[in-house]
DNA sequence: CCGCATCCGTTTCGATACTG
DNA sequence: CAGTATCGAAACGGATGCGG
């Protein structure tokens, strides 16, 4: 069952701690920053999280009304997270821990990397220049668009009306192209990555490796 | 000892929570966002933690230089902890969280309240007027410094040189004072506050209750 | 498969007591 | 003052199982 434990602290930092304080909570928020997703998502992207640990932060987030269950309706018939109003103001939140984070040397041996980690990561990096591109990015079997214009990089769920190009791999592979430590024709190669259409466009994107908030293992 | 369990994650997210993300740490970084304190310091600030919580958590903050030990020269004989230049960029990302903390209710019966707190509450807050003055606050046996000039507050701990007026209280009385729930009158009345110097100036600088960062019982 | 409950060993937490 | 020692309670993590 849900923990209830507090500070017993009335600073405004300690109420947060309390409510997003314990184990997971944070890092189930943050999957859930591009938008809903179901139980078994999130328990792909959080592999080191066990299932009764899932569900109890789930349901205290909820109480908290920090996310919000959803069932979908008929087609699809399944449930999913999403976060609510209180939930989205944390993303700013998330955004300069894990800036302060990234001065910390990645654990050890087994490291994963969720693709919601990286895309942020995308999207908080800015484009090399001003040309408008869309991208279709297919990541863990997801779909997502990816959108550079005004000098920004917009990163949605979902299918793209139309795209530049495309590109299918994994989230860590994605991270090296993004942090410089890999190059596209090396992941192509390597039989990490596919692409169609722009693949220039593509590399260039990827020359654009700073002021990042998520990733760089 | 201390704790070493990771999320495994290379997510810089996650890489800052397995620095901070157990228990009490950042609250130990909020207490020390003022300046020093000693290891007593910090136990009278956090009545909730143990004292071996508090050497585990101050051990693991300095192995990952968020904190550092100092030994005070001779006189005082004592340690104390103080953040490192990493740990002061936690500052913007505690009053991120504290802001956003502030929308859930205070937990319920024994609610403690610290000096520093209440003290980043002040601090966020804007002045009502531009008049510049200096005041000296003494809370739980410390004393601070508050100028007020340019439009903003500013404090600091220790003696001021100078101050228009002195105010010797508690920090949940100043936290009324400053979410306007309770008045200075009332305060000194009640005998919760003492006062000598400017009383009028302490009063208008109480009417400035908005865009707190900490407190608000 | 999905969402969750149950059981169980391990780790962490919290309270009290005690020491240099 | 600045911690250590000890111990029961809670939380975590992994495995398994079950109804939809």
């Amino acid at each position: 069952m849900p923990t209830s434990r507090t500070y017993g602290d009335a600073c405004g930092i300690a109420r947060a701690l309390d409510v997003v304080g314990e184990r997971w909570a944070l890092l189930v928020v943050r999957e859930l920053l591009f938008g809903p997703q179901r139980f078994s998502d999130l328990h792909r992207a959080l592999p080191g999280a066990s299932s009764n640990m899932l569900t109890d932060r789930l349901r205290e987030l909820e109480n908290h009304e920090v996310i919000r269950r959803r069932r979908l309706p008929a087609p699809a018939a399944s449930t999913v997270y999403e976060l609510t109003g209180s939930g989205r103001e944390l993303e700013p939140v998330l955004l300069a821990l894990g800036g302060w984070g990234l001065r910390f040397p990645p654990p050890p041996a087994p490291v994963h990397l969720s693709a919601t980690s990286v895309l942020l990561f995308l999207r908080g990096s800015r484009p090399p220049d001003r040309l408008p591109a869309t991208y279709r990015v297919e990541l863990d079997d997801h779909v997502w668009t990816v959108r550079v214009r005004d000098g920004r990089i917009d990163v949605e769920p979902g299918e793209p009306a139309r795209a530049d190009a495309c590109l299918r791999t994994d989230p860590t592979t994605l991270n090296a192209l993004l942090d410089g430590s890999g190059s596209l024709p090396a992941a192509l190669a390597a039989g990490n990555a596919t692409v169609s259409g722009d693949e220039a466009g593509l590399r260039r994107l990827f020359t654009a490796a700073d002021s990042g908030t998520a990733a760089h293992p």
